[in-house]
DNA sequence: GTGAAAGCGCTAACAA
DNA sequence: TTGTTAGCGCTTTCAC
């Protein structure tokens, strides 16, 4: 220090920012060594009772924190991040369009994160996301692939960015191969369709129908397997593959109504769907859930207000987001491991669109 | 260097690290150092080229940029942030719901921050946003209020962080005193009240309803008066204020109808409430919109799902952003100063739930 | 217009 | 157990 060195150790108050303008006299914000001078001890002290690294005796430890809340002090970030070279930071890559599915993530990820003392950034894709890992700014990149089964832009994307130092976790409903860096959290489809299966039948449903969006890859096999294990084994015309939005999911429900024995119960897979099957059926007077059951998927906000409220299958976004997290840390632990892909159990929501069928009972 | 300093100047690769374990030879990232030895000018050439500060002659500034996409330099973000004091970095503060309309404007502030080369960090709230303010991490906050109009929650939160190098934007249903260093960007309400009100009462309705939220109080008054202003008073019982669920509007809307003389349209300050009158029409076979109304407000995801689909008034989130963010730099430029709050206009969104009233033409 | 040198605030060997 | 010293990779006076 270039003056007041003559304080002695025992000195309580932190030395004050020079500027003496007409602004408040704002302390600036003290730095370790500062704050170690004026509790009496090296900066390396202080350093190790904060990172909890390195040997130092209980007491010291505890005294240290204790002066820290008192005097205020709090380290820079950016020197801690410049010196270990980690960022404590994870990017979620998100294009401009915002993904419903992917919005429910951030909550989840955020909070586990937060566990870990991690920060969660969102960034653009391409060249945005590119730069963000390049200046060393994440430690880890979580990129959401479609929302289709199937499709693998969000591998590519992993691949343009993965290393050993900034692995990448891919969330998509298809298991990947593993690679090197590259991880990846799915969602338990196969297990959605085996939870559906067992539910409708159990009600006492035989006659039991599908509608997929493109691609239902991984969810129809295990539904309809499971159906035919139970005894009901699933018609192939009342499996149908529609869009993804809800007039795709009224075409459907409407072709599904037409035939000369429709199902009793209809499983589609997202709840956009499932509003268009509700609609057909309301239009061709047919009573949900008397007449016809319907059960959607995702358990997007607005299943609850359709009416009647929405049976679904609930993706759990908090359990996805501690998935996440646990695989990118075991990824930064143990680089160039090859992890096998993590899945995340759905659950089933009965609302009010699932009952027994009519004359079953 | 502590070695291979008898490479000329004209050398053109970068140095490589120097781990000649197993792993792949992965070179480490360059320092600025390293890569203007590689090009032959002084680190503080390369600076000056990239920070657009400072005076380097243009051609000077051109070589240094196409060699950095050549040779992949990329400066080290910790570093620059931690001489120049800036984190390049604001904070979204978000508890643990999710709210849906915090959600919608994730992705318009990210894309507005990104001009700036700024990033969006996720934050939960209480201490963990102290924690990251007080380390230097972000250079601006910004808190979401209830949606509530006239809940001060978020003012709060706002106090409690802001500081004249870390500024803080609050949007907010109602605008707030000016205070330093705390920003407040507003929806327009009242102009959401005039435009509902002039819409409707051009379709030639002239009993027209309101279902509120708790404090709708910068909505109601405008589309009162307007609503008055042509010549289509609202009945004192025609107002009324619910709550803010679906359950909440039904309740009202059957309310309403009951009436001996019913409004042969209501404006549902938000689309949940707005849903819920759609039911207890339903249920009283009121059809929608022939004889009667319905717009919302807020124009959440389910709005274009429900049946009819509903018209209802946006809130443009982009605009949000932009907003939330040039407030946010006007008040890191000036601190202390008092700037006014900025308030974003919404917009209609006509879908099928407003027409002329039954007998009107 | 360009370069050399001095930090930014912290952690991590290495001594004591 | 604690302190001293040397950087982490960058920007920025200050000379040239």
């Amino acid at each position: 220090m270039k003056s007041g060195d003559s304080t002695p150790k025992t000195q309580t108050s932190i030395p004050v920012g020079q500027e003496s303008s007409g602004i408040p006299n704002l302390p600036k914000a003290p730095t370790i060594k500062q704050f170690a001078q004026a509790i009496g001890v090296s900066p390396t002290t202080v350093s190790r009772s904060i990172t909890r690294r390195g040997r130092v005796s209980d007491e010291t430890r505890q005294m240290v924190l204790e002066r820290m809340k008192e005097l205020g002090y709090t380290p820079n970030l950016h020197a801690q991040r410049l010196v270990t070279g980690r960022a404590n930071t994870v990017a979620l890559c998100m294009g401009p369009t915002s993904d419903p599915f992917l919005m429910g993530l951030i909550p989840g990820l955020q909070q586990a994160l937060q566990e870990y003392d991690y920060g969660l950034l969102i960034v653009g894709t391409g060249d945005l996301l590119k730069r963000w890992v390049d200046s060393r700014a994440v430690d880890g990149v979580v990129v959401v692939g479609g929302h289709v089964d199937g499709v693998q832009a969000g591998v590519e994307v992993a691949r343009s960015v993965a290393r050993p130092s900034v692995p990448c976790i891919v969330i998509e409903n298809l298991p990947l191969n593993p690679e090197p860096h590259i991880g990846s959290v799915i969602i338990d489809l196969p297990g959605s369709g085996v939870q559906v299966a067992r539910a409708l039948v159990e009600k006492g449903h035989r006659r039991i129908g599908f509608i997929g969006s493109p691609y239902s890859q991984s969810l129809l096999p295990a539904f309809q397997s499971e159906l035919k294990r139970l005894g009901a084994p699933m018609l192939k015309k009342w499996a149908l593959m529609a869009g993804t939005t809800s007039d795709d999911g009224e075409n459907a429900m409407t072709y599904l109504l037409s035939l000369p024995t429709s199902p009793t119960a209809v499983f589609a897979r997202n709840d956009e769907l499932a509003v268009g099957a509700l609609r057909a059926a309301r239009k061709r007077r047919v009573r949900v859930p008397e007449e016809l059951s319907i059960i959607g998927h995702d358990d997007l906000a607005f299943a609850r207000l359709t009416e009647p409220p929405l049976s679904t299958v609930r993706i759990d976004s908090d359990a996805i987001g501690k998935a996440v997290v646990t695989l990118l840390f075991d990824l930064l632990d143990q680089p160039g491991t090859l992890f096998p892909a993590r899945s995340v159990a759905t659950e089933l929501v009965a609302r009010a669109t699932v009952q027994a069928p009519s004359g079953s009972d």
